[in-house]
DNA sequence: CGTATTTGACCTGCGC
DNA sequence: GCGCAGGTCAAATACG
């Protein structure tokens, strides 16, 4: 069994050796959902989720605020990657975690790590840690399992995004006869790392809808990879979906949001922050924005589909990166 | 000295 | 059945 006894501080030393205290994930993150089947993979060749024994830890993995009961067992297998561009070895998430392995997984040139949650002995939570071989500013981390303790608020948004998407997983319930998702991922996740960055998971067609902030505003490249099983959206999109979203719901015309989007739309490109920040939480407060930011999007993802320049088009607007990669 | 990390060995599941 | 690869264990080591 482990060796270890109390191990408290161990995100705090990563982060004090690593960066200074803080991990700063920089501007593009993704928030893609893998299934031990692996229909989103976290590596390009890797076939996770293979050998999964049974979590030595033992314990109730009963979750406050989760009602995982005969699931648990599917829910342990069921995981949440994360993908955030990074030159920090490791997310900061809220929680506290040790390592306990590291291995090289074929395919990919860079160390896969793993970690345990060490919040509360018997946490059956563990995460890999692992850099995207094609571009290794990217980190992928994976989450599997749930925690069995109450979290730190700077850790509530990311574990009730993953422990959502693990839900939705275990209840088979990712997609509709007309292939639309359920909106019971309608979750807004604003990593207390960065203020640059926001991931936005709304009621699309598509697991995850990506924010992509590395793209200057008004000269849009493709973004930089692609995300099996997601929407890239990048900056230069972010007027018109907010703009459509807020023309779906006229409620919000003349709120903090509105005239963030107004200065963007002006030229003001630092205004993209205030405007994803005002949307997220627009989003957070009212649902009904989800709604309409996701109708905009599938709205955009619709037109831009039935145009040749599609997908990794020039503009480089609304990339479809379903079953890509 | 106590705790965290490293790292090679071992275990398990899957594909052939 | 065998080999491979992913995942975990635990002794050794490093660090505060």
């Amino acid at each position: 069994m482990m060796k270890n006894g109390g191990k408290a501080k161990e995100e705090d030393e990563e982060n004090k050796k690593r960066n200074g205290g803080i991990i700063v994930p920089r501007q593009f993150i993704d928030l893609g959902l893998a299934v031990a089947a692996g229909a989103d993979e976290s590596s390009p060749s890797s076939p996770e989720g293979k050998s999964h024994r049974e979590d030595s830890s033992g314990g109730d993995n009963k979750v406050p605020g989760f009602d995982v009961d005969q699931s648990e067992a599917a829910m342990r297998k069921a995981r949440v990657s994360v993908r955030a561009r990074s030159e920090a070895p490791m997310i900061t998430d809220g929680c506290q975690w040790r390592k306990y392995g590291q291995k090289m997984a074929k395919g990919n040139p860079c160390p896969r790590a793993y970690y345990r949650c060490t919040m509360a002995t018997g946490c059956p939570v563990r995460k890999q840690v692992q850099r995207c071989a094609e571009d290794r500013t990217i980190l992928i981390t994976t989450y599997e399992g749930n925690h069995n303790h109450p979290l730190p608020p700077s850790a509530m948004s990311m574990a009730s995004t993953t422990s959502s998407a693990a839900r939705m997983l275990v209840s088979g319930s990712t997609s509709s006869p007309d292939g639309l998702m359920n909106s019971n991922l309608l979750t807004t996740t604003l990593l207390p790392c960065s203020s640059t960055m926001a991931t936005i998971s709304a009621s699309t067609p598509f697991p995850s809808v990506t924010l992509d902030l590395t793209q200057s505003l008004f000269s849009s490249p493709p973004p930089p990879y692609n995300v099996a099983n997601s929407v890239a959206v990048t900056a230069a999109l972010v007027p018109q979906v907010f703009g459509q979203a807020l023309d779906n719901q006229s409620k919000f015309s003349g709120t903090q949001m509105s005239k963030d989007l107004d200065r963007l739309q002006q030229g003001e490109q630092n205004s993209i922050v205030d405007t994803v920040n005002a949307a997220t939480a627009a989003i957070a407060t009212d649902p009904s924005f989800a709604a309409a930011l996701a109708a905009a999007i599938t709205s955009i993802i619709e037109s831009s589909q039935s145009h040749p320049n599609s997908g990794h088009n020039s503009n480089g607007n609304v990339t479809n990166t379903s079953n890509a990669m």
